[in-house]
DNA sequence: AGTGAGTTTAACCAAATGGTTAAAAAGAAG
DNA sequence: CTTCTTTTTAACCATTTGGTTAAACTCACT
């Protein structure tokens, strides 16, 4: 009994992941989830009082998902390019599994600003380790001078963007690709392509330090 | 009489821009729309017969105001990394003045992917003379070896994502600063390290091409 | 002033949608 | 088998929402 129950409960998350991820807030249908659930709308209610109260549940849980990995993996005890190229890696695999999970949180929240006050800013978001690290790689001179904040952007930016413009960028730019092999090659491209910017070839400093 | 038929008409559609591209096509309510024009729901219907017309001409407006512009310039006659810089430049003075473009023209593409296959691929967005530019400079030796619609993912990711995701970075990355000063801090960082990344110091070649 | 075009509005309608209710069905316990 | 709790459903309700209608108003022109 108790275990019918459960599955019930989570054939309702899982219809209403899909549902919420893909088509957001106002698109969702309390309808829509119920069938995908495969029960009836009165169950739904019965196990979730109000579709407020169902989303909530699927927008923190999308939050966490999407946050917590970049954070610990940012703050972990690691080379820096190594950091810059397991973020990479991390991403790629977390976006093949969740692809939907950056439009629905983004465009949540900015169509309602306001939830990102609510709970997202406790989340132990710190990038103190991260910004000690980058700190301590410009003193050295092993990389150019950026602040960590904007490290941490463009690596989110050049490993999140393309998942997020897939429709568009399938269509316009990639016409001839397989978009999956595109994203899976962007791994170790972006990358590079950040280390690159930001690492300061040992031999000729002078050159290339300040510019 | 035409005079102040036009005029409505500019005030309509000011106000669909506004709603729609804040909540999106679900989202959005004619109502809302009608208020914000200052007139009668009726009148709105008057204008434009229906929500779906009147949202197809702000999404086609919006879609052209994003892609036209950088179209232009990825295949202007300059040098390579003026352009880099000219299109961060353009970026950050279009998405001033239109924060939430991106959000809703890629939104609602995630949301609805057919809207993509109907006009857009019309759009004669073609990349031709930027990836001869960007093969030309490769084989010089000037960059490293990248496909151009890399380098063209990047610079639009750099510079989009930050806007898109402001309200999150607002309260998690940058609490103590003024985000629109660090957009505006961006155009130039975006562009350098975007060069950076690809450039190949003609000093020291060999240590630099592979890698 | 009168006419006729285009313009504006209040009132209304039908469908969709979030949510409720009361009763039936299914187990578990005696 | 009976009773009690939990689970499930069909039918219903109130509100919202996109959309319509018909009448009223405005204004250029005669």
């Amino acid at each position: 009994m108790v275990k019918k129950s459960l599955e019930t409960q989570e054939k309702i998350l899982e219809a209403a992941r899909n549902v919420f991820t893909r088509k957001g807030m106002s698109g969702a249908r309390m309808q829509e989830i119920a069938d995908e659930a495969g029960i009836n709308k009165a169950l739904l209610h019965y196990y979730y009082r109000s579709k407020a109260k169902l989303f909530d549940q699927i927008f923190e849980e999308a939050r966490g998902k999407l946050f917590f990995p970049l954070v610990q993996t940012l703050n972990a005890e690691m080379d820096l390019f190594e950091k810059i190229e397991t973020i990479c890696f991390q991403y790629y695999h977390f976006l093949k599994e969740y692809p939907y999970l950056p439009n629905f949180v983004i465009g949540e929240v900015y169509r309602t600003p306001e939830i990102v006050t609510q709970q997202m800013e406790l989340a132990g978001f710190s990038l103190e380790q991260f910004r000690v690290q980058v700190e301590q790689e410009i003193a050295a001179g092993r990389i150019r001078p950026i602040d960590p904040r904007e490290l941490v952007m463009n690596l989110i930016a050049l490993n999140v963007f393309p998942v997020m413009v897939r429709p568009i960028a399938e269509n316009m730019i990639y016409r001839d690709a397989n978009y999956d092999e595109v994203l899976e090659q962007r791994v170790k491209m972006a990358a590079r392509f950040v280390i690159n910017s930001i690492a300061l070839p040992q031999d000729c400093k002078e050159e290339n330090r300040n510019q």
